[in-house]
DNA sequence: GTAAAGCGTAACCTACTGGTTACGCGTTAC
DNA sequence: GTAACGCGTAACCAGTAGGTTACGCTTTAC
């Protein structure tokens, strides 16, 4: 997870699919690296969790997964010191779980269909 | 900033410095690998900004520094899904800023000495 | 059916990272 | 003054990360 944002490219990635989904080509298209180096990216991108792809057609549209966030600033939220900001933070990670929850209601609508990762984060 | 914290070493360094300032070499107790390899990740941490040493006789004693942490909590906030969240973020990190000025109310008590760094965060 | 498009993987190479041991410098102890 | 302590740096080495090109598979277009 914390290795995933690390590298410049991978938080560029984030950044743009921010405001949306886009297809693998789409994401290349905005850096000087070859396209299979940007697969890569992205395939680190979905291993920790932080992206997911979903298949139509011949194109993989990726996603941003918001929920794995929530865990980095909560183990950042330790570090610091003003009194008070740990626990709004608590509450705002709370938050962020129930919403995923409720992004997901019934598990078998798999119109596009997810792509299964290892989720090695 | 981003890979300073990507090594799980020096995350635990982070942590161990949490509950107060500590010599390198009790630093380096915490851990199997050698004490050259630990030193190298407190200077990884000093030249993020992450962490401050102080330097007392022949010993360096090395403190958490807060405000960095604000700073990638900001970056992490542009993601988080659910309203509201990144709002109480932007109060929160306005809170670190103030809480670290008002801990160094005048530059000129230089007692203990702080050790210069580049700080190529 | 055949060609092209869209992505991913494999194999390879280089550069960096993180570990080690050897060493040097300043500080404390005696 | 001399020895021991605390810590950092230097030199070296192995493993990993990130880049490239070549290739293969599935889907769309014709």
């Amino acid at each position: 997870m914390a290795g995933a944002i690390a590298d410049p490219v991978r938080r560029e990635i984030l950044v743009l699919l921010r405001d949306g989904r886009l297809s693998a080509g789409e994401v290349a298209e905005h850096f000087a690296i070859s396209r299979p180096a940007v697969s890569r990216h992205l395939r680190v991108l979905r291993q920790s969790g932080l992206v997911r792809a979903e298949l139509a057609g011949r194109q993989r549209f990726y996603t941003l997964d918001p929920e794995p966030f929530g865990e980095l600033v909560g183990w950042l939220a330790q570090f610091a010191r003003p009194a008070g900001w740990e626990h709004r933070l608590d509450a705002l990670e709370t938050e962020v779980y129930r919403t995923r929850r409720e992004r997901r209601p019934s598990p078998d609508v798999k119109a596009p269909q997810d792509i299964g990762e290892e989720n090695t984060a």
